[in-house]
DNA sequence: ACGTATGTGCGTCACGAAAC
DNA sequence: GTTTCGTGACGCACATACGT
C-alpha cells in the first residue's frame, strides 16, 4: 500500500481509536502517545467504543463539550451550597492509586435511605474549567499524572532541579505559560544581567530590558561588540520575536525574525543547537544565536526588501521565506494542538475518575434500596 | 556496561474544514 | 478558488526501565 493510500486508512480509523485506546486501557492510565496515536501501538490495539459521540468527533470538540458539561455541574454545585465544606472523597482508580474529589452534597429531595446522598461531585483536578480552584487544581492535577506516570519524565526531574537550587530560573512550564498571558518570550526570564560564553568562546551579556551584547573576545572591542535588541511588537509573525541585529562593523541595521522555539539560552553556554535540541530542553522559550561567521539557522527569516521581486533567485528567496514562514506558524499550532491534547486526556480522566465514583454511589443505592424493598426471610 | 523496549516530545507533511 | 488553520500520521531523537 502507497504511503498516501496507507495514511487514508489508518485516518480513517484512528478518530476511533483514539477513544477507544483511552477506555480500553485497564489501569486508568492515558499517555499522550496512545491518545497521540501516534505510532503502530494504535493499530493493533483493539476496544469497545463506548463514547461514541466523542470518539467521532474531534478531541478539540470532544473537550468543548466536556468543558460544558463540567462547568454546568460545577456552576450547580457552586449554586447549592450554603452549607459548610463540601464532602472531600477519595477516589480510587483502577490502578490502586487515590485521588481527592470534592464532593458537593446537593440533597432537594433527599433519598429515602440516609447514607448515600446523591452527590454532584466536583473534581478539583478540573483546573480549566473552574478558574478560582485554578491553583489547588493545577496541583492536585500535577500531582495524580506523577502518581500515574510509570517513571518521572526527565521534564519533571529538571524542573524540580531548577526549583531546588534556585527558585529565580522560570520553572518549564507545560501548559500554563499561554494560559496565563505570558508570551514565551525572553523578556520573562527573570535574569537580571546574565554572562554567558558561547563554544566559540564569544561573550554574550543579556540585560534587563532584553538587550543582548555579543563580544567577541578574539577581535578588537569596537569590531567584536554587536548588539541584539528583542522586541515583542505585533509586527512579526505571532510566536516570533524581531530581533534588531545591530553590527557595529555593519554600515546598517539588519532585521530578522526568530520563531520563539528556535533560540537557546543554555546555562553554560550558547551554542548552535538543532531544533531538536531545542526541544529536548523543554518548552522553554529559548534562543539560539548564530556564530557570525555562519548563515542564517534554519527558521530565520531574512524580512523582505519592499523591493521588487523579480529575478529567479530572488522568487527562489521568496518562495524560501514563504516556506520558512509555513513551516513556523505549522509548528507552533502543532504545539498548540498537543496542548490542547493533553488538556483533553486529563479532562477525560477526571471525568472518568468522578463517573466511577458516582457510578459506586448509585450501585450502593441501589443495593441498599433493594435490601429495604425485599428483605430476605431467613 | 550494554542492548532492547517503551514512553515522550518534536518537526514536518498531508489533508479536510473554515475563512476569505 | 485560494489561503489559513487544525490535526492525524510519520519519523526521529532522547530518556528511562529492564533484562542480560
Amino acid at each position: 500500500m502507497s504511503k498516501c493510500g496507507r495514511k487514508k486508512y489508518i485516518r480513517t480509523n484512528l478518530r476511533q481509536m483514539t477513544m477507544e485506546t483511552i477506555e480500553s486501557h485497564q489501569d486508568g492510565r492515558v499517555t499522550d502517545s496512545m491518545a497521540e496515536g501516534g505510532s503502530a501501538h494504535m493499530q493493533t490495539q483493539t476496544g469497545q467504543n463506548s463514547i461514541p459521540t466523542l470518539a467521532q468527533a474531534s478531541y478539540r470538540r470532544g473537550l468543548m463539550i466536556l468543558q460544558e458539561s463540567w462547568e454546568k455541574k460545577v456552576s450547580v454545585a457552586g449554586s447549592g451550597t450554603g452549607r459548610g465544606s463540601p464532602d472531600v472523597t477519595l477516589v480510587q482508580l483502577p490502578s490502586g492509586q487515590t485521588i481527592h474529589v470534592q464532593g458537593v452534597i446537593q440533597t432537594p429531595q433527599p433519598s429515602v435511605i440516609q447514607s448515600p446522598q446523591i452527590q454532584t461531585v466536583q473534581v478539583a483536578t478540573i483546573a480549566e474549567t473552574d478558574e478560582s480552584a485554578e491553583s489547588e487544581g493545577v496541583i492536585d492535577s500535577h500531582k495524580r499524572r506523577e502518581i500515574l506516570s510509570r517513571r518521572p519524565s526527565y521534564r519533571k526531574i529538571l524542573n524540580e532541579l531548577s526549583s531546588d537550587v534556585h527558585g529565580v530560573v522560570p520553572k518549564i512550564e507545560e501548559e500554563k505559560s499561554e494560559e496565563e498571558g505570558t508570551p514565551p518570550n525572553i523578556a520573562t526570564m527573570a535574569v537580571p544581567t546574565s554572562i554567558y560564553q558561547t563554544s566559540t568562546g564569544q561573550y554574550i551579556a543579556i540585560a534587563q530590558g532584553g538587550a543582548i551584547q555579543i563580544s567577541n573576545p578574539g577581535s578588537d572591542g569596537v569590531q567584536g561588540l554587536q548588539a541584539l535588541t528583542m522586541t515583542n511588537s505585533g509586527a512579526p509573525p505571532p510566536g516570533a520575536t524581531l530581533v534588531q541585529y545591530a553590527a557595529q562593523s555593519a554600515d546598517g541595521t539588519q532585521q530578522f525574525f526568530v520563531p520563539g522555539s528556535q533560540v537557546v539560552v543554555q546555562d553554560e553556554e550558547i551554542e548552535l543547537a538543532p531544533s531538536h535540541m531545542a526541544a529536548a530542553t523543554g518548552d522553554m522559550p529559548t534562543y539560539q544565536i548564530p556564530a557570525p561567521t555562519t548563515g542564517l539557522p534554519q527558521g530565520v527569516v531574512m524580512a523582505a526588501s519592499p523591493g521588487s521581486l523579480h529575478s529567479p533567485q530572488q522568487l527562489a528567496e521568496e518562495a524560501t521565506r514563504k516556506r520558512e514562514l509555513r513551516l513556523m506558524k505549522n509548528r507552533e499550532a502543532a504545539k498548540e494542538c498537543r496542548r490542547r491534547k493533553k488538556e483533553y486526556v486529563k479532562c477525560l480522566e477526571s471525568r472518568v475518575a468522578v463517573l466511577e465514583v458516582q457510578n459506586k454511589k448509585l450501585i450502593e443505592e441501589l443495593e441498599t434500596l433493594r435490601d429495604i424493598c425485599s428483605p430476605k426471610a431467613d
